[in-house]
DNA sequence: GTCGAGACGTA
DNA sequence: CGTACGTCTCGACA
């Protein structure tokens, strides 16, 4: 340990690390009601705090700039001239960052023609004279130089600002292969792109570095630089100019003025109801009992009784290792006292388990994990029970547990999904951004530039375990019921059958791939050596920007849609103009388009194919705003189906060895009998109780004629319509679609809802409703937050509409299927068939059937999809069979 | 290497 | 000026 008695001085660049703190926080997610931004300031006083707490600096003091002008700007105008405008988001929120410093006690500093780190250089040079240790804080790499045997640089990571990188001596050394106050010199030579200082072209960190240590400096490089051969020798003396420049520039000044010095930025107490008011002002909760319960710290104790706060509900447990009856004896105890459940967290390394962390509120338990072992039987057996388990991620760790021959039963609580149920807009928080924002907090993380492993006791799954159950317990508290119910009944269901379904993957054909890819690339080559002849030289036919030349210019064709950098050449636009300027360079286009598409589709998928020669993919549960399921790793909810070319592709994926046969299934118009369950519309629900033909029946009340006499294209008017209806379609947009005039769109429409006119109420209702409630429900309680209903901005607010028009349709099916796929596994292991779910396809389903379960099994699956919600019109499923899932389809 | 745009596959 | 996704390529930027 260093010697306590010396007095610690820490000194902040305040603008470059709330600048950090903007970009690392989402901007949405830290707003007050009055609309001010707020991430930085968050993040920036986390920082604070964590450095505070851990550093117990007995000095802080934090520098700003004034302006984007200094001395440097005047002596070259183009310093930092290529950034960009200030993010109209980052505005006001230094000076209220300004506010909560002073609010704390904390002396900030800004000179006129200064920047903030010549500031931090003076100040670190007084600091390390007058016998500080000097903690300096910036993100400007020039600070490096200020670093020596005194004084510490903690730099910000490229993700965030609650991850500081220290560089001392050893570390820049290690880093660099310099010592720090020969960094500006590198610096000089390879520029700065972020300042607008270019360097020596063609010169970078590397060969920068190998010079100065042949050298010895900056200046001797410059004066021998004749000695240095080749191209970069070249540009070294054309540019050196540069460097010189860059290196004057670069030099932070280390005798600024200032009217207060280190003596007088000793740590006080917080001025209190100032800070109350100032985060009151900023809607800061947990961080506002970080500063208070830090203050109690820092101040003498027993001075401050009237805010301390309990400090052993937030101290992290030290992690034990225990084996056989202890570890029994430690899960026994814990499962009685945590009824919510205890939390678990598996290391993993390349997808094996390598450690398990436990933890309950005030316990954390490490299990470093041996196959085979039988030292943790107590362990095993509680992972087999039904006792509730709370997880962050849980599909991937089960997947692993599965994988490692362990059986696990009572996955109650992924605080992963629930975050996402919780805010739902399509993305999911990750374990340390849930510890900030619900629990005010930072998850430790491990070094990765540390040598030495990191103590159990700080990172690893342990600790992991026990901040995720107490993630867990804050997102249960705000989950309320109809949410809890989709995560209880759908979410963590369908968790365990999605672990299983990408593990058993399907069967895909890599001989038949590679037939189809060969004579795609064949086709390819072939349409392009075509294509250019036609147009009398090569272009990269993958190229829009290209294409544009030879379109636009070279034939003279007349512009199509706008689009941000151009014209469209998109398969509309080229069909258009192949209507109205016939070219056969355009045909060839795309068809060329087309070959290629599908072969990088054929050979994504070869290459995703397993050494068990199936194809697993990832389904990500918290891929989507409304409640879908997504596929990555290859996505295989976009495999083609709609034409002839396409469908060879869903030939190679083929039932599984020693299986039957495959087993399709889908739910036929979902979406539309959903909305007729909805919207209660009388014609919608006789349509589907007639069991005719839906769009038919549809066409034959809007048109006035028997459905026998609905011609094609009524019936592909009327198609167009109903399903454009659940996407907020607008007559423009029908007319745009059907390639009809405007007015006989909108008599399509109001023909429409003429006849189903409680359709058109329903979607009217939808968004009155999610305006005033601030978000849609699907019938099963799921949610979806809708902020932009009462957005200023038209396009955004009409966004929104359509969005919020849309999600309770589209999320319960996306609910229904869940359930269904819950149901229907459930029963298959209830009734012992062998037969197992392999794809979801938002409303389909694919089986590998296995050998004499096909009856068993289309019964499951029938019962099961057509009972999985009890709606007002019957849900119809249909069933497919083959040997491939072209086959299969119906 | 990373990122946005454009294009296009699915429900 | 129709919802929900993922992936590829290009080309500009670092």
């Amino acid at each position: 340990m260093p010697d306590t008695e010396q007095p610690t001085l820490l000194i902040v660049d305040g603008h470059s690390l709330a600048f950090r703190a903007f970009y690392a926080l989402p901007v949405d997610s830290f707003q007050t009601r009055d609309g001010q931004h707020t991430n930085a300031i968050h993040g920036f006083v986390s920082m604070l705090l964590n450095l505070l707490k851990n550093e117990k600096p007995t000095h802080v003091a934090v520098a700003f700039d004034i302006s984007r002008f200094s001395f440097r700007t005047r002596e070259y105008p183009e310093y930092k001239g290529t950034r960009g405008e200030t993010p109209p988001e980052f505005m006001g929120q230094v000076p209220l960052l300004k506010d909560v410093l002073h609010a704390m006690n904390i002396e900030t500093l800004e000179k006129e023609d200064f920047e903030a780190d010549d500031i931090l250089a003076t100040l670190s040079v007084q600091g390390a004279e007058q016998g500080f240790r000097v903690l300096v804080v910036s993100g400007d790499r020039d600070t490096i130089q200020l670093v020596n045997d005194n004084v510490t640089l903690l730099y910000p990571s490229r993700q965030g600002v609650t991850d500081l990188t220290r560089y001392d001596r050893d570390k820049v050394f290690e880093r660099y292969g310099i010592e720090p106050h020969q960094y500006p010199e590198v610096a000089a030579l390879v520029g700065e792109t972020s300042d607008n200082l270019p360097g020596i072209p063609k010169v970078g960190e590397k060969t920068a570095v190998k010079w100065l240590k042949q050298f010895g400096s900056l200046d001797e490089i410059l004066r021998r630089s004749d000695e240095i051969g080749g191209k970069v020798g070249e540009s070294l003396r054309e540019f050196q100019e540069n460097a010189v420049r860059n290196r004057r520039l670069n030099r932070l000044l280390t005798d600024v003025e200032l009217p207060v010095g280190p003596a007088d930025f000793t740590r006080r107490p917080i001025n209190e109801q100032a800070v109350r008011d100032i985060f009151a002002r900023l809607e800061f909760r947990t961080l506002l009992d970080r500063v208070f319960k830090l203050d109690g710290i820092v101040s003498e104790p027993g001075a401050t009784a009237s805010v301390t706060v309990d400090e052993t509900a937030v101290v992290a447990p030290v992690p034990s290792a225990l084996l056989d009856e202890e570890l029994e004896a430690w899960l026994a105890r814990h499962i009685v006292a945590e009824p919510f459940g205890l939390a678990l967290s598996v290391e993993l390394l390349d997808g094996n388990p390598i450690g398990f962390g436990l933890a309950s509120s005030e316990a954390a338990l490490f299990l470093p994990w041996i196959p085979d072992s039988r030292d943790y039987l107590p362990f095993e057996n509680w992972l087999a029970s039904e006792s509730p388990k709370l997880l962050h991620g849980a599909k991937t760790q089960l997947k692993a547990m599965i994988t490692a021959g362990l059986t696990v039963a009572g996955i109650t609580f992924d605080t992963s999904v629930a975050a996402w149920l919780l805010k739902s807009d399509g993305t999911a928080p990750s374990l340390a951004e849930l510890v900030d924002r619900e629990l005010g907090e930072t998850l430790p993380t491990p070094d990765p530039n540390q040598l030495v492993p990191a103590d159990e006791s700080v990172v690893g799954p342990a600790i992991e375990a026990w901040f995720v159950g107490r993630v867990a317990r804050a997102l249960n508290d705000r989950l309320e019921e109809g949410s809890r119910s989709v995560l209880v009944n759908i979410e963590m269901p369908v968790l365990a059958v999605l672990a299983q379904m990408e593990l058993d993957g399907v069967a895909v054909s890599h001989a038949q791939l590679a037939e189809l890819s060969g004579e795609l690339s064949a086709r390819a080559s072939d349409l392009a050596a075509r294509a250019f002849v036609i147009i009398d030289k090569e272009i990269n036919l993958g190229s829009p920007k290209q294409i544009q030349e030879v379109l636009f210019e070279q034939l003279g064709m007349p512009k199509t849609r706008a689009t941000k950098t151009g014209y469209s050449t998109d398969a509309v636009s080229l069909a258009d103009l192949q209507a109205s300027s016939p070219h056969p360079f355009l045909d060839l286009l795309l068809s060329h388009r087309d070959a290629t598409k599908l072969n990088q589709i054929v050979e994504t998928l070869d290459k995703s194919i397993a050494a068990d020669r199936r194809i697993h993919t990832t389904y990500v549960q918290t891929g989507s705003s409304t409640g879908r399921i997504s596929s990555t790793d290859p996505n295989l909810q976009n495999i083609p189906v709609r034409t002839e070319e396409g469908r060879r592709i869903r030939k190679a994926f083929m039932v599984g060895e020693s299986y039957e046969t495959l087993l399709t299934t889908d739910y036929s118009q979902i979406e539309m009998r959903i909305m007729a369950h909805l919207s209660e519309d009388e014609g919608l629900i006789a349509a589907f109780q007639s069991g005719e033909d839906l769009h038919r029946f549809v066409g034959a009340r809007i048109f006035g004629v028997e459905p026998a006499d609905v011609t094609p294209a009524m019936r592909s008017k009327v198609k167009a319509m109903s399903y454009g209806l659940a996407y907020g379609l607008s007559a423009f947009g029908l007319s745009k679609q059907l390639r009809i005039p405007r007015d006989e769109a909108k008599q399509l429409m109001s023909d429409y809802f003429e006849r189903f006119g409680a359709v058109r109420d329903y979607l009217r209702n939808v968004v009155v409703q999610a305006r005033e409630d601030g978000y849609t429900e699907t019938i099963f309680g799921r949610r979806r937050m809708f902020p932009d209903l009462a957005s200023a901005n038209r396009v955004l607010r009409d966004n929104a509409e359509r969005q919020a028009l849309n999600a309770p349709i589209q999320g319960t099916a996306a609910d229904i299927l869940k359930i269904a796929m819950v149901n229907i596994s459930a029963d298959l292991a209830e009734r012992e068939l062998q037969s197992r779910m392999l794809l979801q396809v938002h409303d389909e389903l694919v089986f590998d059937v296995y050998p004499g379960e096909w009856d068993a099994l289309a019964d499951v699956v029938t019962t099961r999809m057509s009972t999985a919600a009890e709606l007002k019109v019957p849900l119809d499923v249909q069933l497919g069979r083959g040997q491939n899932w072209n086959e299969a389809a119906h």
